[in-house]
DNA sequence: ATGAAAGCGCTAACAT
DNA sequence: ATGTTAGCGCTTTCAT
């Protein structure tokens, strides 16, 4: 029926012994047999089974090093959840999962413990800190090592990562331009706020929104593009100033960056509810915004399939050797309005 | 490290043949003894290992049973997909999965499989062809003979399955209203489409609307609720007729039937891309209506997840006789517009 | 009613 | 460089 490790021995005229080294790439087999064995399982179609590859491994189960900002973060907590849950479904399957939570100001700490771990013989590293010239090289080294990294959340650019999970961040602002058209008149104007237009991944999100609005026919005035470095005085400040400024302002979209800023921007001046609002994410004051109908929509990116999937793309290339099909995987996207939740 | 039945039997001072009787129930195995043993495994917090299991079963593999309607049917095809990637991630986890497609206009061929699938020795089925009788009464029959059922999509009320995994009508309902109302103005007249309000699942999506409307301090008036028989012309018809009648009428919810139908009319009435529509799914011609600014958003449940997770439940349930933990099982709801696809 | 032992497919330690 | 063998945890005959 299935084709196991003892027919392709049996064909090839070798032991099982030999078919398990030739298979996963273990010792020098003479080049003759390990070809031959080779011939043999691409015409038999062989697949390893993978609950027997579990059990025999159970004694030293494969270990995957997780390192994530720390745990006060609560942003990662549903990430968290989701690399449980896939875990939960993987157990018994053999591998074991380490958490390493890393100061994530700076690279030094997350650089060291990417060391460690292939120092340590870790078999795959989830990363999700910073992206980094430090980290960069760790993860290259990493690499070379045969120790794969997939990173997920947020990217390390150029690097030699497996995969990287998380969200299309530029669709995420075409996605929200078009929500935005769909709830202002023609010719309305809107602000962006985003955090930090040096850096590629809040720039991504701003661009899409610009793109979005050209393919909606043009349909926003963006009167401007707010830089509030992800701080909340200098979102709130600049927010304070902006809505004087322009009474005919109606829409805000918060790429990144402070919405507890805008909130309360939005009411000191009395304009909630008045100006629509389109964000990102599902933090607490965001829920509150929803319910109290001062955001108008936003969107998220189904955090938990982030951690579930950048889990199950490890523990497939390592025991099936299955390559992810491409280098980025973006997960879902989904939008949500007060009755969502 | 791990308990095993091996530790237990040891405890118990029986041999691990005993204790995977105890386990599994399988035969009649003296009362103290059981006792003992159950006591032991709880006392120990056992878990058995799914590896193993799947390993020793890999001779006779767990057969479950997928009833659903006829592969022509397209809306099926996601779903379809969500088991089989669930599926692939169970491989080699013991399962064997056969798929019958039976005729979904009349429930005789359905109750048929069912009664076969059981008679064959099928150890779960899914289901998901039509709510009836003569299927409650299979259903019910399955459930006494120890084959537990899972319903998908489409539900079979008050029987005696597991469970149903499928969309939350009420909140769908309630989420449309609630992006009707962000894109409408106060007091907008809307008009609601559905198929036959006898029909349990279709009055549910209504009920939720009107209470979404409530919700929002009803912000909108219902002017009428059609109902559209799931048939184009019907649909055609009365709207053509609505909107005729009433020529300020800003919203259509379709909240089942052919949204077809409701497309052809706003052309017909030269109001397409005026009177904003809120509807359900992602056919072709809903996307289409959507890239063409006729549909304003269109409310999907996610049908992959939806096959992944009943045949989970499914699995779960034989394999670690963990019960769900729900009779129902809500999944996902997101909000499309043109720039999600 | 219960025990003993073989086997599921693969890995790893030990031989040769 | 390759063969042999003993598990991994559970199920399932076959004895008793």
């Amino acid at each position: 029926m299935t084709v196991t490790i003892r027919e392709i021995a049996e064909r090839a005229g070798v032991s099982r012994g030999t078919v398990d080294r030739v298979l996963n790439g273990r010792e020098r087999v003479k080049p003759e047999v390990r070809e031959k064995v080779l011939a043999i399982a691409k015409q038999l179609n062989y697949v390893p089974n993978l609950a027997a590859k579990a059990l025999a491994f159970s004694k030293n189960p494969v270990r995957f090093g997780i390192i994530m900002p720390p745990e006060e973060i609560r942003f990662y907590d549903e990430i968290r959840s989701g690399i449980d849950e896939a875990a939960e479904e993987l157990k018994d399957l053999g591998i074991r999962l380490d958490y390493y939570y890393v100061d994530n100001t700076s690279p030094e700490e997350a650089a060291q413990t990417i060391r460690q771990l292939v120092q340590s013989g870790a078999n795959g590293i989830l990363f999700s800190v910073m992206d980094d010239q430090l980290i960069r090289t760790h993860i290259d080294q990493a690499a070379d090592l045969g120790v794969p990294v997939v990173t997920f959340n947020s990217d390390v650019e150029n690097s030699r990562r497996v995969c990287f999970v998380g969200q299309d961040l530029q669709k995420s602002g075409r996605v929200a331009a078009g929500l935005m058209c769909s709830v202002t008149k023609p010719q309305a104007k809107v602000a962006i706020v985003t955090g930090n237009l040096r850096f590629h991944a809040h720039r991504m999100r701003v661009e899409g929104f610009r793109q979005g609005v050209l393919e909606r026919g043009g349909q926003l005035d963006i009167i401007q593009t707010v830089e509030g470095f992800d701080r909340y005085t200098d979102t709130y400040n600049q927010l304070i100033q902006l809505l004087e400024e322009h009474t005919d302002l109606t829409g805000i979209y918060m790429a990144t960056g402070s919405v507890k800023a805008c909130i309360d921007a939005l009411r000191q001046s009395g304009r909630e509810g008045t100006v629509r609002v389109v964000c990102n994410d599902l933090l607490p004051e965001i829920q509150q915004g929803l319910q109290e109908r001062i955001i108008d929509f936003t969107i998220v990116q189904n955090p938990k399939q982030q951690g579930y999937r950048a889990l199950r793309i490890l523990y497939d290339l390592i025991f099936t050797g299955k390559h992810p099909e491409a280098k980025h995987y973006y997960t879902e996207m989904n939008i949500c309005i007060p009755e969502s939740l």
